[in-house]
DNA sequence: ACCTGAACACCGTTCAAGT
DNA sequence: ACCTGAACACCGTTCAAGT
């Protein structure tokens, strides 16, 4: 999707400008200040007012989604250099570790991800990227447990829900030690234990 | 601590009933609309001003941890129950999911309490219960470490992390068959296998 | 000593009026 | 077609004035 253009349809230059600046400067507000920042001064400060930034983002979420969609496609990319590791538990290690650091782009964000996670309407924009994630979480886990390294009880829902507890309690301002332990603690219970032969 | 009294100063009788319709309105406006309800509307429905508000709870932190009082108190007391118990992993699990229910008590709870959990401010009411809690949880995880059931290397801390996450993630409207095959991967994270002798 | 409620500075959201 | 910004209904917090 290039730069001027929204699903396809080319945009009038003063709407492109408009939209890009408010991309930019709500990204700016989301890292500062938390997913909850005030959208009367994100528009404000991209030199617009209220009823456009409303006309351009109907909600707080579709503004999330739309500033988020570069990581999202970060995150979908790097699968492939994950895919080249070879030992699927490594892979999939590394993959919570990624959703992770999505999930901890804002501060707050994993209140409305998870949200969206639940959520049955279809409206919220913040649904899709959600799916992708559970699915190719799932996608890792049986590739872990086709190899016996990953106990056959565990499901790709699971561990979404860990990585986006882990990003969330990282989010409280717990130190990173702490957040390590969990880790540990996690991994201990999706593991599959070496039987002793 | 009887009711007209706080830190055994005997009230005016007109603050006393200002203090405890503020206090009622409150458990039921939290437990309605979650630890971020409007505090102008629970002063309304007291029959009180802002002012009148502020004066008894400076902050919303110090009125919900006044609303938690009485589950504060009955949480130390299950202590008794879950003791008598026997089997130290079973009661260190009913003591996980004794905690997860206070930390449920009121939609968006976790969140105020991991922050004054991490808090060095000492003037936050609600880091008082949480290291009450953390203490507690490291009390039944050494029990179950004596009986050789819990790995050595967990400690009180991320089981409280973790029962606080399983909290927020209930909050965020999750089934409750999601929450159990969370719980089941936390529970397979700190126990210790049998080593088949 | 305590309470009241007006006052201030914010916020989300809508919509008539403009271009 | 899109933008503007006033307008409305809220909110947290403070503080002078009352009792």
């Amino acid at each position: 999707m290039s730069a001027g253009e929204v699903r396809g349809r080319k945009l009038r230059a003063d709407v492109q400008r408009n939209r890009a600046a408010l991309l930019e400067t709500a990204q700016r507000h989301f890292l500062q200040y938390g997913v909850g920042t005030s959208l009367e001064a994100v528009a404000k400060e991209a030199g617009v007012g209220p009823g456009t930034l409303y006309r351009h983002f109907p909600t707080r979420e579709a503004l999330l989604a739309a500033v988020l969609q570069t990581r999202s496609e970060e995150l979908v990319a790097r699968q492939a250099d994950i895919d080249r590791l070879g030992d699927p538990v490594v892979a999939l290690e590394q993959w919570l570790r990624a959703m992770e650091e999505y999930f901890s782009a804002f501060s707050g964000l994993p209140d409305p991800l998870m949200a969206a996670a639940r959520a049955q309407e279809p409206d919220n924009p913040l649904t899709i990227p959600c799916h992708i994630l559970i699915t190719a979480t799932d996608q890792y886990v049986r590739a872990a447990q086709r190899a016996g390294r990953v106990r056959a009880s565990v499901r790709g829902n699971d561990l979404f829900l860990a990585a986006c507890s882990v990003a969330w309690i990282k989010g409280t301002g717990t130190e990173e030690e702490s957040l390590d332990r969990l880790r540990t603690l996690i991994a201990s219970g999706y593991r599959q234990q070496d039987s002793p032969a």
